[in-house]
DNA sequence: TAAAATTGTGTAAACGTTTACAATAATCTT
DNA sequence: AAGATTATTGTAAACGTTTACACAATTTTA
């Protein structure tokens, strides 16, 4: 029993293709005794439109693709709940696809997914999405999210890590910080690297003269860990540390209570991300909150401007998006004045 | 500038469209030759093959549709984390939709979703994927997600959760608790449904004579935090809670400790799902554990034999798959034995 | 009431693939 | 070296929609 076609609704509700395709459509140039008539032959036959011939016929999809770098833990959950509860406004189904080993095997993805999407919103931390002109036709919408595009036919919501991070340090030095250290991201990610900078920026303005202390991460837990037994192996300990993802706070928060060392009085900590852990450690944990929802939601919203307003392309474009994070102060960084 | 067809890459390449689509889909009848100017040509015109096209003639969309009941937090991302790694193995694409308000809500998405999958995945805590049949051909694979499905033509995953609410239950009585209460989900929630019947299956077990101490939550924190006033209003308190989810007993956990009850010694607490934040709680908290990814991995697994083998839709189908889930024992649940 | 405008319906041509089949060229058989 | 295989290529017919256009039936206009 091969699923019933348009053909068919029509022959049991007596009337051509074509008025069982305006029905279907919702058009309103039908008599109502036709709609009846193949709102029910339709029901019975237990009718669905076929979307690739839809979407053969009309050169629209109604799909947009989503590829991401690693689906883990609440980031993602909440980009794509942004991402979602947009489309759905917008009509658009989402196909997503996300932890990509390799360029290889994400060009794969892209090549595969390309023909079955009006769009991509891609999030590449670790490559440069410009890679993906070389795959994709010049005019295929593409919104990058926290990643350069330098390109005249994709848009980028970008998050100002760097000034988020800057945040971070200002912060640090507000509670009385005299010495701080970083635990960065891996050198090979782009946000990571931001993050890093911002951090640089604020030891130049807040802590002149200050040699720069950083151990690099991979935004794991375990990271974190690694790096307070780095810090305090030898040279002066730090009183302030900026992590550049929760995780790692939470490695090193929890590696400096093994061993000892009271937070925040000997030790402030300052995380990145706002992950829901951060409210249940104890103490709580200071950090930088992106709206991660919000950008999955404006991200299929620019991308949607871009595929309905076919001027857009040509106007706002260059300008993209830039969400600005914000400082969430809880228990890791309320010491006791010392100054 | 349109996007190229096989047509343009034949007539750039001075072969027929047949030749073309044997090089793009990899058959080996091609001379090199021909394959070589197929390849350059194609890559020259940054060629994409239209998917709706394809899935016109194969009648194969090489997707399916994962519709899920809300997009939030670690459960989520863990389910679509185990369906993606599977999916990617067997060369699918996949197809997301979560957050349905209403039922009606639930079916546009369904309908809308169905002409362009091959199968679906679906998860509904509140409505009997049964209600599916009504709206989709009886032969469309479908495979529930610890839900129930009646039916002759769709498998289900499901989760022991009775099972796993027996083993919180016998836990909290091995570690000497007297009395028991739980706090349940939604009375609409399936899950919560079972859950609650394995707490009461334990209870006449275990704690012979007592009567159900019960509390109707929503899966919140804040659910968690009322049921400990309302246990603690009147009546003899209980001295171990089984709470449905993690949640619950983390604002059980954080309200027992606010009005000076200790946890373990005077109450001792157990939770289901084992979500990070259980690790991170002080004391952390004992749960019951489900293997989520693998859920997903082998839900679409599954759904991908259904697929393949048209055989296997009369055979194995009807048993489907069973997790039993785990007691993961932490400090919540680890008091002083008192017996 | 005849001409004109409006409305509802049907016919048939796209849309871009895949693939059965026919046709040709190349390679084996004896 | 002629016939029989085999390997490569091309032609054309699906696949299930949408939609421009033509036609017929109705209503409006003068």
């Amino acid at each position: 029993m091969k699923g019933a076609t348009l053909k068919d609704v029509a022959r049991e509700a007596l009337v051509s293709v074509a008025s069982v395709s305006r029905v279907i459509n919702g058009l309103d140039n039908v008599t109502d005794d036709v709609r009846s008539r193949v709102l029910s032959a339709a029901s019975k036959l237990k009718y669905i439109p076929h979307g690739g011939a839809r979407s053969l016929a009309t050169s629209r999809n109604n799909t947009i693709g989503v590829l991401l770098p690693d689906i883990y833990g609440e980031f993602f959950s909440e980009i794509i709940r942004g991402i979602d509860q947009s489309a759905r406004e917008c009509g658009l189904h989402i196909m997503v696809s996300g932890s990509h080993g390799d360029l290889n095997e994400t060009v794969g993805a892209i090549r595969s997914m390309a023909g079955r999407v009006d769009g991509m919103l891609v999030m590449l931390p670790f490559a440069s999405p410009n890679s993906l002109r070389e795959i994709l036709p010049n005019d295929f919408p593409i919104v990058a999210i926290s990643s350069q595009l330098n390109d005249d036919n994709g848009g980028v919501i970008s998050v100002d890590n760097c000034g988020g991070a800057l945040k971070a340090v200002r912060h640090l030095y507000d509670v009385g910080c005299k010495r701080i250290a970083h635990i960065s991201g891996p050198q090979s990610n782009f946000e990571a690297n931001e993050r890093e900078n911002g951090f640089l920026k604020g030891l130049e303005t807040c802590f002149i003269g200050q040699e720069p202390l950083v151990f690099e991460g991979d935004f794991t837990e375990e990271a974190g860990r690694a790096a307070i037994d780095e810090f305090f192996k030898n040279g002066t300990p730090p009183d302030g540390i900026f992590a550049a993802n929760d995780m790692m706070a939470v490695g090193a928060l929890t590696r400096l209570q093994e061993i000892g060392i009271k937070v925040p009085d000997d030790v402030a900590i300052i995380g990145f991300d706002d992950i829901p852990i951060t409210r249940f450690t104890s103490p709580t944990i200071s950090t930088i909150r992106v709206g991660i929802f919000e950008v999955g939601k404006r991200g299929l919203n620019y991308l949607y401007s871009m595929l309905e307003d076919k001027e857009f392309q040509s106007t706002d474009k260059r300008s993209g998006i830039v969400f600005l994070p914000e400082l969430i102060i809880r228990a890791s960084t309320q010491k006791v004045r010392k100054v």
